[in-house]
DNA sequence: TATGATCAACGAAAAAGTTCGTAGACATGA
DNA sequence: TCATGTCTACGAACTTTTTCGTTGATCATA
């Protein structure tokens, strides 16, 4: 049960490229940095940072080949969860239903989602009939 | 419509206090600042914070009296969806119901919280129905 | 084999964020 | 008035995060 890292901002977004498009070199990962920051990004500034979060356990690297091939080390979902709590431990009183709330309102959801979301819940409704927990 | 500064985590922190507890002395976040912190925060560190914060804009200031009462500018919930905002625009994919999801397994949530959500997702459903836009 | 392109590693500078000591103004009370 | 304590302002040291130039290795190809 190995901790997860504390991720910077530029570091989100890096994973954030990774799971879209695991594994990617440093080049690939320069080019939507630039694409996503809007401004050009350096090739040794994306490696430096790829190098760090390597250091750090946030990414895992494939160096059979010259060029090498990084990999997230968490899914997508794991650290969006680590990063969620982070968040409300920090300005949410730990009222993770207000999160979600908000999170709802932060932009226009689709009716669709809405019922996906709903059907989750009453799901979750279930289990807590059930006696069962996470 | 003027923008809201980006927040570091210890200017989120602070944030945090003055909702609860506003408007505040500085003394009275240096020791709040300690006690969530579980370390010493000398009222010098805790003062610079706030001044900045409001260069930022983040806080507004009464300097009616000697000791200066600090109060937050935006309102909890706009700043929290401000937040949110910005987390999703990093990490989501700008699925807000996939971070409303997440949101509710970060922990568990208490049946009734997940009965007001649900009330507030059929309120939204209604809401489209309508044709209303937020 | 020479030339130019691409790569990882590294170190250092720059930027952003945080901490705190010191100084001077003001207040309180002996 | 003098000593003591609290307040704001300020600047500087320090830490963390981000950026990037330089170097030497590897590779492709003329």
């Amino acid at each position: 049960m190995k901790r997860i890292p504390r991720a910077t901002d530029s570091e989100l977004l890096i994973l954030k490229i990774l799971w879209d498009h695991q594994p990617a070199t440093v080049r690939f990962v320069t080019e939507e940095l630039t694409r996503l920051k809007g401004e050009e990004v350096k090739y040794t500034t994306a490696l430096k940072l790829l190098q760090l979060m390597h250091e750090k356990g946030l990414v895992e690297r494939d160096e059979s080949e010259r060029s090498h091939r990084y990999s997230a080390t968490h899914p997508r979902e794991k650290m969006q969860r680590h990063v969620l709590k982070d968040l409300a431990s920090k300005i949410f009183g730990g009222a993770t239903a207000d999160l979600a709330m908000q999170a709802l309102s932060v932009q226009k959801v689709e009716p669709e989602e809405l019922r996906r979301l709903k059907a989750y819940i009453d799901q979750q409704l279930q289990n807590e009939e059930k006696g069962n927990d996470e």
